[in-house]
DNA sequence: TTGATGTGGGAAAGCGCATTCCCACTGCAA
DNA sequence: TTGCAGTGGGAATGCGCTTTCCCACATCAA
C-alpha cells in the first residue's frame, strides 16, 4: 500500500510540507486562497489521500472505535452494530470489528487487538457471564478492559457492568432494564393467560438470561402465581430447539395450558419450530414470549409476544451518541400468547 | 489513548530500542534468552501494548481489511460479514466496517477512508446499479477503487465487477451465479406449477436483481413457458411488503394460480407478510420462492423455496481465504411453492 | 522613521516503531 | 599471537504526518 505522500504534494505545490499539512488536513491556520488552490491540485494530481495511520501516530487519536460481539450473524448483534456504525458516522470514526462467540479469552484478545489500534473507544456487547469455569476469562479481559481504560480509553458496554472491572472510570454501561422488562412481561402475561409457566433460559451465570428470568419470577410473584419451572439451554436459536422435544413431552402429557418464556427471541423461534415437528402448535396447544423483538422475525407467524428493545439506539449509546434516548424497552404481546378460546384453561 | 512505549520498555529493561523490537514484535533476530526474559518482565509491569498505528507506519502495512456492506443489520450482509471476518481471524487481520445503504457516493467515501488507513484489502459486498442516475457516482466510485489497486491494494467483489472499473489488476471477484441459479429455480418450478408466473424485482439495473430476473426468465423459456411479468420495488423487505397490495388484487381477481419469484428472501418475506394482510394465503392461494437461503428465516411458515448460497464461504472468499471452495448454491424446495393437490389449475 | 503588532510560511522536532548498518566481542583455526 | 568469521546488541534513520516555534514581512500608530 505505497501511496503518493504530503511532502510529494507540497513539493509539487512548491510550498512546506507544513503548509500542505494545514490546507489538506482541517487545521486552525488557514493559509493564503491562492496558496490552497495550488496545494489542492498538487494533492489532486497526484491522488494524494493522507495516511490515517500516520495522522493518527501524529496526534495519537485514531478515530476507531471497536466493537465486539459474540456473532455479527445473529440479528441482535447485528442490530446493535448498526447503531453503533451510525454513531460512528456521525462522529466521523470508523468501526473496528471483533466476533468472538462469546469466549472471555477471545474478548480479551480483541480487546487488546484494539488497543493496539488506539481505538478511541471500545464498544462491548453481549453478556458476560459469572459462571466458575468463565471466572479467569472474565478477571483477564476486565484486567484488559482496565489497562485500556487507564490509558484513556472509553468502554461501552451493552446491559451490565464488565464483571471483575476494578473501577468505573472510563466505563459507560448502557443500561438495559431487562429484570424490569421481563417482570412486566410476566405481569402482562399472567392477566391472560390462567395456567402454568416455564421459562426456557440460558446457561446458568449469563447475566441477560439470569436477569430476564429474576424479573420473570419476580413479576408471576407480584401476579400472585407460583414460580414457574426453568429449563437451561443453550442461549440460541439452537438451544431453543433442543428444548423443544422435552416441552412438547411435557405439554402433551399435561392437561394444564402452558406458557413458555423463552429468554430471548431466537430461542423461542427455536422451540416453536422443534415444538411444531413434535405436533405442538402455538397458539393452539401452547404459548410462548420471547425477548428482543428482533427485526427480521417480525413477519414470523404466529407473530412473537416479547419485548421490544431499542437494539439501534442501544448501539448507538454504547457508541458514545449524546443525542440518543436512554433505553427503554416495551411489552409487545402478540399471536404467539393468544389463548383461543375454546381452549381456555 | 496514551500508553506505555516500547522506549520505556527498554529503559527499564536496560537494553536498546531494537533489543526490544526484537524480543516483542516477532524480528527474524532473535536476542539471547535471558535479555528477552528481561524485556518481557518489563514489558509485562508496564503494560505495554505495542502501537499498531505505529507499527504500520514502519513496516507500511496495515493488517487491516475494510468491508463494505448496504446494511450491517441486513441479514444477506451479515452473513457474509460473518464470512469476512473468520477469514481476517484467520489471517490475523482485523476488519474496518463501513455501511453505505448502498449509494454509490457513500462507498466511494468508505473506499476513501480504507484506502486511508491502508487497508491490504477491500472487500465490496451489495450490488452496484448500472441505472443512469447512478452513473456519476459509479464512475466515482470505480476511480477510487482503481486508484486503490494502483497502489497496491486488493480489492474482493462479491457478484460481479465492478462498474466502470478501467482495469482487473487487483481485483478479485467473487462470482456468484445468480443467473444459473435463477434459471434452475424457473425450471424446477415449472415442473410442478402449470399456472402463470410474476417476478418481483428489485429497482432496474441493480445487477444482481437483473441478473436473477434474466436468468428466471431464461429458464421458464427453457421449460417452454411464456416470460413472467415484473414488477419493480424495492430490493428489501419494505419493497416486497409494498408490492403486495396489487399482487394481491390480482391473484384475486385472476383464476390462473400465480406462482411469485421474489429476486431475495426478503422480499419474499415481505410479500408473504403483506398477502397475509390482504386475506391471500401461500401456498394456498398462491406460491412464491425467493434466493439467498437467509439462515434467519429457516424457520419461517410456510417454509420458504429459496436458492441456497452459501454466503458465510462467499464472505471468506471475498477476504482472500484460498481454502474455501468456489460458489456453488442451490435450489431448495419448500413448503411455500408446493401446490396443495385440491386446487392444482 | 521607528517600534509594536499581526500575518503567514517554513524548519524542525517529534509521534512509536522496524530495520539497516555498525561495532564490540567471542571462539576458533592458522 | 594474529586474523577471521560469526554472534548479538546499539545507534541512527525513516515511515508520513501534526504542531510548535521561529522568522520574514507587512501594517499601522506614535
Amino acid at each position: 500500500m505505497a501511496a503518493s505522500t504530503l511532502s510529494e504534494v507540497a513539493r509539487l505545490a512548491g510550498v512546506s510540507l507544513a503548509t500542505a499539512s494545514r490546507v489538506l488536513n482541517g487545521s486552525s491556520r488557514k493559509p493564503a486562497e491562492d496558496i490552497a488552490e495550488r496545494v489542492r491540485e498538487a494533492a489532486d494530481k497526484l491522488g494524494y489521500v493522507p495516511n490515517a495511520q500516520a495522522q493518527a501516530l501524529a496526534k495519537s487519536s485514531s478515530g476507531l472505535i471497536g466493537l465486539i460481539v459474540h456473532d455479527i450473524a445473529d440479528p441482535y448483534f447485528s442490530a446493535i452494530a448498526r447503531g453503533v456504525q451510525e454513531a460512528a458516522r456521525q462522529q466521523n470514526r470508523m468501526v473496528l470489528l471483533a466476533s468472538t462467540s462469546g469466549a472471555a479469552q477471545d474478548e480479551k484478545e480483541a480487546v487488546a487487538a484494539f488497543a493496539a489500534r488506539r481505538a478511541d473507544s471500545i464498544v462491548i456487547a453481549g453478556s458476560r457471564s459469572v459462571r466458575a469455569e468463565d471466572k479467569q476469562g472474565n478477571i483477564e479481559l476486565a484486567a484488559e478492559l482496565d489497562r485500556y481504560c487507564r490509558n484513556g480509553g472509553h468502554v461501552g458496554v451493552v446491559g451490565h457492568p464488565v464483571v471483575g472491572a476494578s473501577t468505573t472510570e472510563g466505563y459507560h454501561v448502557v443500561e438495559v432494564p431487562n429484570e424490569e422488562l421481563a417482570a412486566g412481561l410476566a405481569v402482562e402475561l399472567a392477566a391472560t393467560h390462567g395456567g402454568e409457566f416455564l421459562i426456557v433460559a440460558g446457561p446458568e451465570g449469563l447475566y441477560t438470561s439470569d436477569d430476564r428470568v429474576r424479573g420473570f419470577q419476580r413479576g408471576l410473584a407480584d401476579a400472585g402465581r407460583p414460580a414457574a419451572e426453568i429449563i437451561r439451554t443453550g442461549f440460541n436459536r439452537a438451544g431453543g430447539y433442543d428444548a423443544g422435544p422435552a416441552l412438547a413431552e411435557r405439554i402433551k402429557a399435561s392437561e394444564k395450558r402452558l406458557c413458555i418464556f423463552a429468554v430471548n427471541d431466537v430461542m423461542a423461534i427455536g422451540v416453536t419450530a422443534a415444538l411444531r415437528t413434535e405436533g405442538v402448535w402455538i397458539p393452539r396447544d401452547a404459548t410462548i414470549a420471547g425477548f428482543d423483538d428482533i427485526e427480521t422475525l417480525r413477519d414470523f407467524r404466529p407473530a412473537l409476544s416479547t419485548v421490544h428493545l431499542p437494539l439501534e439506539d442501544i448501539g448507538r449509546l454504547a457508541a458514545g451518541d449524546p443525542d440518543t434516548a436512554p433505553v427503554s424497552g416495551a411489552v409487545k404481546l402478540r399471536r404467539s400468547t393468544e389463548t383461543p378460546v375454546e381452549s381456555q384453561v
